[in-house]
Parts: C-alpha cells; sequence; structure tokens
DNA sequence: TTTCTGACAAGAG
DNA sequence: ACTCTTGCCAGAA
C-alpha cells in the first residue's frame, strides 16, 4: 500500500462533519500536491461498507463529479450530512468549505 | 516502453 | 459565467 494511499485515508478521515474538501485539497493536505486525480481513484476503490466521509470530497468548482447513481448516493448522504446541495450537485463552498481544522 | 485513462485543476478565451 | 485547452501523475493496457 503506496504510502500517500494512507495519507489520504488519514486525512479523510478528519473532514468534520457538515463540510466539504475538494480532491486537490485532501491531495496537499495528504502531503501530495498535484495528486487530485489521485485521490479520486483512490475513492473509487473504497468498498461501499466504508466508514470514511468519501461524500465530503467534491471538485474544485464546489461540484459533485459523479454522475448517475452514484451522484445521488452522494447527494443524499451530504444532505443527510447537513450540507445545502442543489439538484445539479453545486454547493456553497464559501459556507462548507472545510478549512482544515479539526473538528 | 509508449499510450491511454481518469470521482482533477488552473488558465485562457 | 461558460467552454476549451493544457498540465498533472499513478496505474492499466
Amino acid at each position: 500500500m503506496p504510502n500517500f494511499d494512507l495519507q489520504i485515508y488519514a486525512v479523510l478521515a478528519q473532514i468534520p462533519q457538515g463540510k466539504v474538501t475538494t480532491y486537490g485539497d485532501v491531495a496537499k493536505m495528504a502531503g501530495y500536491p498535484r495528486h487530485a486525480r489521485h485521490v479520486g481513484k483512490l475513492l473509487g476503490t473504497l468498498p461501499k461498507d466504508s466508514r470514511l466521509p468519501w461524500f465530503r470530497v467534491v471538485n474544485a468548482k464546489g461540484m459533485i463529479s459523479l454522475t448517475g447513481s452514484r451522484f445521488t448516493r452522494q447527494r443524499e448522504l451530504l444532505l443527510d450530512d447537513g450540507v445545502e446541495v442543489k439538484e445539479n450537485g453545486a454547493i456553497s463552498m464559501r459556507r462548507y468549505r472545510w478549512d482544515g481544522e479539526p473538528a
């Protein structure tokens, strides 16, 4: 298991409930800037029953990057999390962006 | 080894 | 605000 994978998981686990962050930021906070795409690929491999808050990660535009049923799932989870998500998957980063501070 | 592919991002029109 | 292009980098083919 590559070290950066573990770092990414570590960062992921710290995202507070009700907040979101971006692929790029997760990569940066994990100590591997410019690896945003890898973060997404890694999240895609997470087991369905994973306890990690993968759904709190969206793209730099503040949009859910998934499609179809996956999109719906992430949106539901975020709504349950207390995050306002428009029908098109848009989120107000100004309000929900995680600054990196622990919960 | 070269090429292609992403749950991406930043910059230029 | 929006579309397009270029840069990115680890895996898979």
